[in-house]
DNA sequence: TTGAAAGCGCTAACAA
DNA sequence: TTGTTAGCGCTTTCAA
C-alpha cells in the first residue's frame, strides 16, 4: 500500500490534457494567464487526483523554503512561548512555516541550531540569544537574514525587535514608588546581560526620587531563578518592601518565595515584573507586570526579515513601549482574570 | 554584496580536484569508500569554501525533508509547551527539525495546518487534536505518518502516545479520598472529549469508596477555563471540599478562583490536577498533580514515526503511567521547588 | 577508488 | 494562450 505512487504535476497535466507548465501557471496564478476553461480542467484534475505540489522541489527552484527559523534561549519562559505563538501566526499568515528550536541556556546549543537552520536555507532566523553579543558571523556569511529578539539592538548591523526595557523598568519602579515604597530591590537577568536597560531604568527611577539603590540580584530568567533570588533577598533582611523582576517567570518564582516566607503580598512585599504574559494573570495575587506588545513585535519581526531578504534595505531597530498591567501584587486592585 | 554566489557542491569538487560525486561520498560517508587523502582534500575544500549542502536539493532527491510537523490544539497549556520542547530535543538528536503549529482550539485551523504540513512533505506529523476523532484521512492518503498525542488511542489504525488517563485520575482522586474528602468535584476537558478516561477514573474512585459523584464541569484546557469552572463550582454551594482538574492549566485557574473566593487551600478546598508541568511547582500553594513522563513520550513518539515511515510496521498505542507529585494543594507537605 | 550522468518535481524563460 | 525545456543542487547507479 505504500507503493501507491504519489501524484506529481505531470500526472495532473496528462489528466487535464495540458502541458505541465500550464499546471504551474494555474497553481501560481501566473506568470502567464490561462483560459478559464483550461484552468477549470486543471483544478478538477488536481482535485480528482489529490495532487499536492512538492515543497522541496519548489524550494529548490525558488531558492526559498518559505520557512523561518526561531531560536529561543530559554524553555520555560512564558513570554517566549507567547512570542513564539505570535511569530507562528504572523509567519503562517504569509505562507511561511516556523522551525522552533530551544537553546536551553547553552551557547553551544544555540550555535548548533544556527548552523542547522542555515544549512536548511531558511528564509530568515529570529534569535533570542543566550549571549549579550551573539556571534552571527557565520549566519551572515551564508546570507541568511537574522533578527534579534528581545535584545536592545546590541549589534548595529543586525535588525532587532524588542521592548523599551529602560523605560519599562523605569515605569515599573516609579509605580512602586508611587505606592510609597522606598526600598526596592531588583532581580535582574543573567550577569552576561550587561547591556540590559532594565537595570538602568530601575536605577534611574530610584535616583530621581532620591532613593537608595536597593539590592540587585542577577538570576536566570526562569521561575526557579526568581525563586532563588527572592529567597536570598528576603533572607538578607534588608528592610526591602518591594521587588522589581526582569521577567514574569522570575516574578512567579518571587511570588512563591514570598509566600513561603509567610509574608503578605503586597502588604509586606510588593512585586512588579516585566513581560505581561498570561501566566501573570492567574497567580495569587495577580502579578503586576509591564506588558510587551508581543503580537506587534512578532508581525514586525516577520516583515523585517522578509524585507531584508528581498531588498537590501537597511536593518532597523525597533523598540516598543510597554504598558503597566496593574494587578494585586503591587498594591492595586486585583481585577479578575479576563482571558 | 548580496550577489556573492553561494558555494555549491561543484565548487568544492573543482577546488578539491575531484568529481562532485566524491564530495557526496565524503559528506554522506558512503555509499562508496573514498581514499583518505582524497577525503582530506575534500574536507579541506569544504572548510575553505564554507560549503553547506543545500537541504532542499537533498530533500528533493531523498524524498525526505528530515522535518517533523507538530500540531498542538491549545496555546497556553504548560504541558504542551514542555511536550513540544521534549519533542524538539528528541527530533534534533536524530537530525530532524520540527515545525510547530498551533490550532488554538479551531478544527479549521488544525485542518489547515495538516494540509500545509502534508504539502511540505514532512516525514511525520504529531497531532494533539482539537477533536476527539480527528479526521486524518487526507494525511493518511498522502502517505504521511501521523501519531496522536495525549489521546487515548482514539483511532485504531493510528499510533498514539499518551498518559494512562483513567489510572492517573483514579490515583488522583483516591489521594484526595485518603486525605478524607468525600465531596470531590471535577473540572474536565471540553465536552467534545467524550472518550476522556479522566472522567472515568474520577468516577471509579468515587464509586469504589461509596462516595457520591460530585459535580462535573467541562471547560477548555486553559487557565481561564479552570478559573471559570471553579468559580461556578464554588458558587453552586455544593459542600465541595476537593477538586480534581484535568490539566495543570485548569488547576492554576482553579487555584486563583479559590483564592479569590477567600477560601483556604487545602483546608477549605483541596486540589489535584493532571500533567506535572513546571508551572504547577511554583503556584501558591504548590499544585499537586499527576506527572506525565513527557520526555519518554516525546522520544517514543519520534521513534514511532520514524519506524512507521521506514518499515510498514503496525501502529502501536503507547500508554504511560502517571505519578503523583504531591504538594501543598492536596494537603501534603509543600516541599520547596527544586527546578 | 573515482567519475559520468540520470533523475527528484518544480518554475519560468523562451518559443510557438 | 499554451508548450518546450533548461536548470535548481543533490544522491546514487552504473561504468571506468
Amino acid at each position: 500500500m505504500s507503493t501507491r505512487k504519489v501524484v506529481v504535476r505531470e500526472d495532473v497535466a496528462r489528466y487535464a490534457n495540458v502541458s505541465p507548465a500550464v499546471v504551474s501557471y494555474v497553481l501560481n496564478k501566473g506568470p502567464k494567464r490561462v483560459r478559464p476553461e483550461t484552468e477549470a480542467r486543471v483544478l478538477e484534475a488536481i482535485r480528482v487526483l489529490g495532487y499536492r505540489p512538492n515543497a522541496a522541489a519548489r524550494a529548490l527552484k525558488l531558492q526559498s523554503q518559505e520557512i523561518f527559523g526561531l531560536v529561543l534561549s530559554t524553555g520555560g519562559n512564558a513570554l517566549f512561548v507567547e512570542l513564539a505563538n505570535a511569530i507562528e501566526d504572523a509567519a503562517n499568515a504569509l505562507g511561511f512555516a516556523v522551525i522552533n528550536t530551544n537553546s536551553r541556556e547553552s551557547a553551544a546549543r544555540e550555535r548548533e541550531h544556527l548552523r542547522n537552520l542555515v544549512n536548511r536555507r531558511v528564509d530568515g532566523i529570529m534569535l533570542a540569544s543566550v549571549e549579550a553579543q551573539p556571534d552571527i558571523s557565520e549566519v551572515a556569511r551564508a546570507g541568511v537574514p537574522v533578527l534579534l529578539l528581545d535584545n536592545g539592538g546590541s549589534i548595529e548591523s543586525v535588525p532587532s525587535v524588542g521592548a523599551d526595557l529602560e523605560a519599562g523598568a523605569y515605569d515599573a519602579v516609579r509605580h512602586l514608588i508611587d505606592h510609597g515604597h522606598e526600598r526596592i530591590g531588583m532581580i535582574s537577568g543573567p550577569p552576561t546581560d550587561l547591556s540590559d536597560g532594565r537595570e538602568a531604568g530601575w536605577s534611574r527611577a530610584l535616583a530621581e526620587s532620591g532613593l537608595p539603590e536597593g539590592p540587585l540580584v542577577p538570576a536566570t530568567p526562569k521561575r526557579f531563578g526568581g525563586y532563588k533570588a527572592a529567597k536570598r533577598l528576603l533572607a538578607s533582611g534588608d528592610g526591602l518592601t518591594a521587588l522589581f523582576t526582569s521577567c514574569d517567570a522570575q516574578g512567579v518564582g518571587a511570588l512563591r518565595a514570598v509566600h513561603e516566607a509567610g509574608l503578605r503580598i503586597p502588604d509586606d512585599i510588593a512585586i512588579v515584573s516585566f513581560d505581561g504574559s498570561t501566566e501573570a494573570e492567574f497567580t495569587w495575587p495577580g502579578l503586576s507586570t509591564m506588558r510587551q506588545p508581543v503580537e506587534q513585535m512578532a508581525e514586525d519581526a516577520v516583515a523585517e526579515l522578509l524585507a531584508l531578504r528581498d531588498g537590501g534595505r537597511a536593518p532597523t531597530h525597533r523598540t516598543y513601549p510597554t504598558t503597566l498591567q496593574a494587578r494585586g501584587s503591587c498594591g492595586c486592585v486585583d481585577k479578575d482574570p479576563l482571558s
